[in-house]
RNA sequence: GUGGCUGUAGCUCAGUUGGUUAGAGCACUGGUUUGUGGUACCAGGGGUCGCGGGUUCAAGUCCCGUUAGCCACCCCA
């Protein structure tokens, strides 16, 4: 019986386990830069847990049965949900803000393709605790920080900036209630990919016969660029008293955020773009996304901000900012651009074995090479030196360990730098503390 | 969930109007004198031609179904 892997999933041979470890490294190396900390959680929840978040529409993409006790579950589509969990349960212990990140796998039973497959992994990062920009701008800041760790640049990556906030006062500059500017932003959230006629049709639902121009004046907002042009035309806003002063609040966030991404060297990565709204509905205020320059402008990851949902989900009232990041498509790009490094696994030494002695001594230099960390190679079993070289070019060791029946007489082992082809004599008992040296600065 | 394209060795592919035992390159294994840079030479393993059915004396090849992959929709936490 030939089994094949499930649709969507995938099996991470060697070289596909180091790629995928690469980028989980650089993931984690920049969280803990910004000094977040590490948490996991379980990969199999209540299905309930969804159902609240989401609603029952959810259940028909997630991967969910009732197990042995009767219980619905569901493998985890997102994160999110049981963090808030984490969160609420111990929201008033934790030392505020409260900065976590995890690495982890998801699962989405949905039609696999280009980019999106059904089991991929995603990094999350969140921060509770703190409602003002400052914490947006930290986001933000290790999210352009992640993507540059993999050495992508402003000309490949830019993160669109946007605001629930100012979308809802605009919309009740134009009269619209909470129910209708909800309608109105997932419409906004669509607009990209449908027709303009079609956007005006849907948008008549809210605004009736005014809808071609309401939709003029919505894209007139997503064509803003610069931060001066979106302060005149909300300060501008037929906005009345509370509206009003919550207006000039607004874009004294706005003004904070951009400064401290100024000031962090994010500015350059930021794009305004009013056009992003996130089709989620609990996002409150900052959202943003980070996506591909050129070519097809696919999404690398998107977040924002979300106050109320920890409440939501049965927690306490706390504040929340994040951002998930996948790794499907950033590897995609990352292949694109030929960024993405070969050869990761490989030992730092290979020994070269003439024959039944010599591998004695090989092998006991190599217990104590590797009992000291070093990554030790040596081949099972006997064959000529001419294979052993090859092999030991072909392993992508920094160097060869040249036990011959010559050195042997000499209580010695060649050290060969296959990076130039070198070569060094040394004493076995120097061998060790003459390691450090050798990785340091190889065989001149 | 809908539609289009594609499935021959681990990978990239060839395979004549349907015709004998399905091939190549790369990769892998062993060897060519047991001492030096990815070489060369020899040999070997590996395929129920995605799966099932049909047409035919005969199917990798034609037809139908199915499944998987890719792409575009839907959706995208």
């Amino acid at each position: 019986m030939q089994f094949e892997t499930l649709p969507g999933f995938r099996e991470f041979y060697p070289e596909a386990c180091a790629r995928r470890n690469h980028i989980f490294n650089r993931w984690r190396h920049v969280a803990r830069a910004f000094n977040f900390l590490e948490y996991d959680a379980p990969v199999l929840e209540p299905l309930e847990l969804y159902i609240e978040k989401s609603g029952q529409e959810i259940v028909g993409q997630l991967f969910n049965f009732e197990d042995r006790g009767g219980r619905a579950v569901a493998l985890r589509p997102e994160l999110t949900p049981s963090l808030a969990r984490l969160i609420g349960a111990k929201a008033n212990s934790l030392k505020r803000p409260v900065k976590w990140f995890n690495i982890g796998e998801n699962y989405r039973y949905e039609r696999p393709q280009k980019g999106r497959l059904r089991a991929f992994y995603q990094f999350n990062v969140d921060i509770f605790g703190e409602p003002g920009p400052s914490a947006d701008a930290e986001l933000i800041c290790l999210l352009t920080q992640a993507l540059q760790a993999f050495g992508l640049g402003s000309n490949d990556f830019k993160v669109r900036l946007s605001d629930r906030d100012l979308w809802l006062l605009m919309l009740a500059a134009e009269g619209l209630d909470e129910a209708g500017s909800a309608t109105v932003l997932s419409i906004i959230d669509k607009l990209e990919r449908t027709e303009r006629a079609k956007t005006v049709e849907r948008l008549s639902s809210v605004m009736g016969e005014d809808a071609e121009d309401f939709l003029s004046r919505i894209e007139e907002v997503i064509a803003i660029r610069d931060f001066e042009t979106l302060r005149a035309y909300i300060l501008n806003l037929p906005l009345e008293g509370d509206l009003a002063d919550q207006a000039k609040a607004r874009i004294g966030n706005w003004e904070k955020l951009l400064r401290h991404l100024k000031a962090a060297g994010a500015g350059e990565f930021i794009q305004i773009d009013l056009g992003i709204v996130r089709g989620l509905a609990y996002y409150t205020g900052f959202v943003f996304e980070a996506f591909e320059a050129s070519g097809e402008g696919r999404a690398l990851a998107g977040g924002g901000r979300y106050d109320a949902l920890v409440q939501k989900l049965g927690g306490p009232d706390i504040p929340a900012v994040g951002f998930a990041m996948g790794d499907v498509t950033l590897a995609d790009l990352l292949d694109g651009k030929s960024l993405m490094p070969a050869y990761m696994q490989r030992p730092e030494f290979i020994a070269i074995i003439g024959g039944a002695d010599e591998r004695d001594a090989a092998l006991g230099d190599a217990a104590q090479l590797r009992a000291l960390g070093y990554q030790v190679e040596y081949p099972l079993k006997d064959s000529g030196f001419g294979k052993q070289f090859k092999a030991a070019n072909q392993s992508g060791a920094r160097f060869a360990l040249i036990y011959g029946s010559e050195e042997l007489e000499r209580s010695a082992v060649k050290v060969r730098d296959l990076g130039n082809g070198n070569e060094a004599e040394i004493p076995r008992d120097q061998l060790i503390r003459q390691v450090p040296a050798l990785l340091e600065s190889g065989i001149e």
